[in-house]
DNA sequence: CAGAATCCGTAATGATACTG
DNA sequence: CAGTATCATTACGGATTCTG
């Protein structure tokens, strides 16, 4: 169960941009906006495998712009989440591994994963169901 | 850990929209599209207490536009996650519930919130880190 | 190879005002 | 009360091109 605890809207509510209508450190709000994006959860899922340079990691991703996977893999790194080893070599090669807290992200990831797998199907049908009798997607 | 069998990128990989870069079944994905976004975990933590009205819901989550909270709950309603009852009253009422599908996400949720209270502290320490050697935020 | 720089389209969110 | 309609803003993701 989701408390306010953990889940707090922000009191103070005020105008603000994107992303911070509520508690700044809001623990879940942080963890969110990480996992949440379009390519942090895959990335994470393609280095829990071990360590992959920045070809192998586009490679394994499938799809990104070398841009976003950049931002992405930053992102992750500024959070502690992977480390980012640059070494000394022509042509160059920098390779990218999950830190002790990326790993630990694994487990609550994984049960958010096997939730989905069980119930997806539920969640198709009722779109499905939804569309079929609204007429709207 | 995560594995390319629940989070797979899309082989396809062509060129589409936002959030449809990957196999738009891919349970994960569905799932963190879901949630992901900014007022959902709050709107389900919420109603994880009991049924709410609309105007209930609102003050609960703090700071939402009228329209946005209908648009998370239409997309909620549509997903099989929360009911939708209107009584037929003056003034009107509407009451917002989470289905047993609903209710069963809470538990990968209250993973992950554990997950997000347990580490939050270490994620924000190394942006602060992450801040004070690059100098960029 | 590993990115940085630039430009762009779309979608998510919000503010405001109005209605059944 | 519970929305809907409209408009504005912005951020995210992507394509393309260029460089150490």
């Amino acid at each position: 169960m989701v408390t306010k605890t953990t889940l707090r809207p922000d009191p103070t509510a005020g105008v603000r941009g994107r992303g911070d209508a509520f508690d700044p450190e809001c623990p879940t709000r942080v963890v969110l906006d990480r996992i949440g994006d379009k390519w942090t959860a895959l990335v994470i899922g393609a280095l829990s495998g071990g360590v992959l340079r920045f070809s192998e990691l586009r490679a394994a991703v499938g799809g990104v712009a070398p841009k976003v996977l950049t931002q992405t893999l930053r992102a992750l790194e500024r959070d502690g989440l992977v480390t980012r080893t640059v070494r000394a070599q022509v042509p160059p090669r920098v390779d990218y591994e999950l830190t002790d807290l990326g790993r630990s992200l694994g487990a609550p990831i994984a049960t958010l994963t096997d939730w989905a797998e069980t119930h997806v199907a539920d969640i198709l049908a009722a779109r499905d169901r939804f569309e079929a009798a609204t007429g709207r997607p």
